[in-house]
DNA sequence: AATATTTTTAAACATTTGTTTAAAAATATT
DNA sequence: AATATTTTTAAACAAATGTTTAAAAATATT
């Protein structure tokens, strides 16, 4: 109980202000908790950022390997991907600011592998797509295919960043973010 | 000549850990100058990343207005614009990197303001170019333009990030983040 | 019910932070 | 050369940080 209160207001004021700018102090009063109880269970505010991150990797997994195995072609596969990709990030936007707003911060550098790693997992499913695109004589083969996934991430994550498309409502700035992002892969990878 | 010893090892600090996670006795020793003349000749820290960010404001404005004046069709300037700013941003890496990440992290509003507006700057550029493609039927009109310039800019400042792509020279940078841009913009701009 | 263990509390601790002070040194002005 | 101003110094300051402590309270075990 005492734990779960604590982790959440964590969660919640690193989301706001950053690992850095929320003390002990702070998480103790949002989480109507006495300071010394977050040394007592976790041992110490690294650790807790810890405890954390762990959560975090698992929650910036997108599951897309079930897509990549259906029978649909590259360019359905891709585009049911963006599809849940937007979902996720347009649902989580303050989790993916974080996310990425921490990860140029970081300094411990086995935490910010576990976060890269997550975020690995995401790039090599959909280089898979984009591939199988490739071999099936559908997409281009003269690509960077390393900048070509890059672009697409980033594309989707900078949402959590652009304060006036964050004005919009859920559900207009994922349609916009979905047609943009098929629109823009499909026009770059089809063959001419 | 004091005033630039702490500017530039504060700059340099900075970029490195970010300015919450540099103390004005970093800054002090990495200088070769004693604590208190920051305070002395600045003010204050937050003076000081002020005068810094003042400059960085100026830096991260990128002169795209020559080439919109020119007479290149749009594709071209747009292709010029990408090679001044994909120059610019490899160049300037680490500043960029701390762009980015103070801008997430930023809590005043004016500083955050004015590193934006400068940004703007940038963005209205580019806007013009494609809108003048646009205007000449040589550009697709059916586009999210808001999300297109964004989608640029984002895909020019990843490298920033993206460690495994930093490891290579710049040149080569360079060449694949042009190429591959200039790519992608025409293929997506392009009419069908 | 008595005891042992776990959890919570308020207070203190040691560091680090940005900043100020007051004297010393360096430089400029007369 | 004497004086005034600017710059630099070492030391101290107050506030905030993460952490520890030792006693109290709550809970679990016997």
């Amino acid at each position: 109980m005492t734990k779960e209160k604590i982790l959440s207001a964590a969660q919640e004021l690193f989301e706001e202000r950053g690992f850095d700018g929320t003390s002990v102090r702070d998480i103790a009063t949002h989480a109507e908790v006495n300071v010394a109880l977050i040394n007592y269970h976790f041992g110490s505010k690294d650790a807790l950022i810890a405890t954390l991150i762990e959560e975090m990797a698992n929650t910036s997994f997108i599951k897309l390997a079930d897509i990549n195995k259906s029978s649909d072609s590259p360019l359905q596969k891709l585009f049911k991907a963006i599809d849940v990709m937007v979902d996720k990030i347009v649902d989580n936007k303050k989790y993916y600011q974080m996310l990425h707003r921490e990860l140029s911060t970081l300094n411990r550098p086995e935490l910010k592998e576990q976060l890269v790693k997550s975020m690995k997992r995401n790039r090599t499913e959909l280089k898979s797509i984009i591939e199988e695109g490739q071999y099936k004589k559908i997409f281009r083969t003269d690509i960077d295919m390393d900048l070509t996934v890059s672009t697409l991430f980033c594309l989707l994550h900078q949402v959590t960043n652009k304060a006036h498309i964050l004005k919009e409502t859920d559900t207009k700035l994922k349609n916009r973010l979905r047609l943009h992002t098929q629109d823009l892969m499909s026009s770059f990878l089809s063959k001419k």
